[in-house]
DNA sequence: CGATTTTGACCCGCGC
DNA sequence: GCGCGGGTCAAAATCG
């Protein structure tokens, strides 16, 4: 296997069972409970003095040294021939888009908002398997990241993502301030 | 009316 | 080459 496995025993997982309706989530109360990575993208590596993954444990901190030069997605052109052209690879390999890292979370819904705008273009039941696997991608032009959900096959209450690739772009809700605005305090609000 | 979901068809790699 | 398993496309439907 090419999958590091990091358990995260998350201390504070004390969470009520106040089911919240599908309101809108801003700040999901998630308990996170694994954090797989599946990484092949650089699997090619010399195990030569293996070292145990480092401590940088964390989402947004993930900046591999990945170009997303391989944008050959062709942004929504050439959508005539479906013939053979597919999202050419190029240099006509399966290459990956980037790294992989799955998530294994506790919880119900499975909509969980990660502050990116998914666009889901698949559904397909995977073998062995009573749940469905759902396919999302990244609204944004030109980003060509993608996104797997489904359900843990042994614990439904699980949801397992899987998100393959970078943004190339920020986080439509990412709001990162600079000191500098606060004595501006001139309005935020501007996206682009 | 545009963006997104739905859903079956299609495609591709792999094993036989 | 064919069937299977998994991933993606794309037209129609739906949503807001």
């Amino acid at each position: 296997m090419d999958f590091f496995y990091f358990e995260n025993p998350h201390p504070s997982n004390s969470h009520d069972h106040h089911l919240h309706n599908n309101m809108p989530p801003s700040s999901p109360e998630i308990a996170l409970s694994d954090f797989l990575l599946l990484d092949d993208f650089l699997h090619h590596h010399h195990h030569h003095g293996d070292s145990p993954p480092s401590s940088q444990s964390t989402e947004s901190s993930e900046k591999p040294t990945f170009s997303d030069t391989t944008h050959g997605f062709t942004t929504g052109a050439t959508s005539k021939n479906n013939n053979n052209n597919m999202q050419n690879a190029n240099s006509g390999s399966k290459a990956r888009l980037g790294p992989r890292i799955a998530f294994r979370t506790q919880s119900e819904l499975e909509i969980m908002d990660d502050g990116y705008k998914w666009r889901k273009y698949g559904k397909k039941s995977v073998k062995s398997s009573p749940n469905l696997r759902n396919y999302y991608k990244c609204s944004s032009g030109g980003c060509s990241v993608k996104k797997r959900v489904e359900r843990d096959r042994e614990d439904s209450s699980y949801v397992i993502t899987t998100y393959e690739g970078v943004h190339n772009h920020q986080s439509p809700f990412t709001t990162y301030y600079s000191p500098i605005s606060f004595l501006h305090s001139d309005d935020s609000t501007s996206s682009k």
